[in-house]
DNA sequence: CCGATGAATATTGTATACAGAATACCGACC
DNA sequence: GGTCGGTATTCTGTATACAATATTCATCGG
């Protein structure tokens, strides 16, 4: 089966991958007519894809000023964090229950998580993986789809973090904890400490970002 | 101070009027050329305008055969019903107190929408505006801004439903007894009713769907 | 009569062109 | 020397052009 992507979910991607790896900076200018050179393209599909970006919050768009990277705020992470928290409850909430097979799979994820050390984009990667892993089992795709969106916000935070702060995350404890709960069926107490978790994460990287 | 929007903006809230209006059933094939010349304006804003709709849910797009509407299906409604519901528990909850101004106007929408009778539209934007003023407290800028979007889907269903069952909505009732628990200062009385309203509202339209 | 095949048409996805606004640069004046 | 004003350039927002793919319709064969 051939797959056409259309240009401009592959410049999005481009485009995100270039802020992650930190090559665009917060606050950096983004024009349409460099990057549709960079990546070969025209402007058309690149415009499409920084206007997708702006709507979820990667990038600002001021009329007729263009695109920028937006920059790191506290604010906006604990905005985000809060919708994202909430929604990622609701979906395990909606998950039945968590069968064995993809428990271990978590376990098997915070593993190598405990591992990694100094990759942070691994690292990010890893943790990600984890969150999408235990909310697979979540029927209503629509939701899936929007913390997968979402979940823009918090890696560029994360990455900022753990690149800058030079500190792997201490996210596999909790996650233990919390497996540890499903293991036992107790939706309840797997629940708080889900919360518990993003709350934490939360306060730790606005903390960080307001130092 | 003037205010120059950009076409795809416009262009965005014409398609939806249209959409709402019943000028564009589900289903209805969007030719991005017809619209364009419809509009007066070239294709590109158009473009932007339905690539953005169609993130949104309100356009399916498949490559290589543009746009259409897309159809109401049950699955849909409450899997945005749930997401939706979930976000607006959370503004709510983020909201400090209720001021009395504030409740006093939500009674006041209230009355308003229980006097309307078949204006079919103007119930569906009092029961938006009810919402919308019942949040407006909230904090989280973000998170009312997604909210705003996510109404785009259960606007299209009440109004269908709304339109064909000829009913206008019993919601005043539940409004009236979430307005009592708030004005008794009763978070929890409130938030409860609050689901119960949402609940109702999302199986109500769903059954009708499913019919 | 129905299905398949092919050309003609229509429509999308992408590229390029153009006009107006915003920014940067430079000189003159205070 | 600093600041204001004007001009030139860059860049955005929009329009148009082009190529490739999908759709439609008609014709042909079974």
């Amino acid at each position: 089966m051939i797959t056409r992507t259309p240009l401009r979910d592959q410049v999005y991607h481009a485009v995100l991958a270039r802020i992650y790896r930190g090559d665009l900076p917060p606050a950096r200018r983004v024009r349409d007519t460099d990057l549709a050179t960079q990546l070969g393209v025209s402007r058309t599909p690149v415009r499409e894809a920084l206007l997708r970006l702006a709507r979820e919050g990667v990038l600002e768009a001021d009329m007729g000023r263009g695109f920028s990277v937006r920059p790191l705020e506290a604010a906006e992470m604990r905005e985000s964090g809060a919708i994202l928290s909430t929604l990622e409850r609701l979906a395990l909430d909606l998950s039945g229950d968590i069968p064995p097979e993809r428990l271990a799979r978590l376990g098997e994820i915070d593993r190598e998580l405990a591992a990694t050390r100094g990759d942070v984009d691994r690292c990010i990667d890893l943790d990600e993986e984890w969150h999408r892993t235990l909310l697979e089992g979540c029927p209503n795709l629509r939701l899936r789809a929007m913390i997968s969106t979402l979940w823009q916000v918090p890696r560029r935070y994360m990455r900022a973090f753990l690149r800058e702060a030079g500190r792997v995350s201490l996210s596999t404890q909790h996650h233990a904890r919390i497996i540890e709960a499903l293991r036992r069926n107790d939706r309840e107490a797997a629940m708080q400490r889900f919360s518990h978790h993003w709350h934490r994460g939360i306060d730790e990287l606005g903390a960080w970002i307001e130092r």
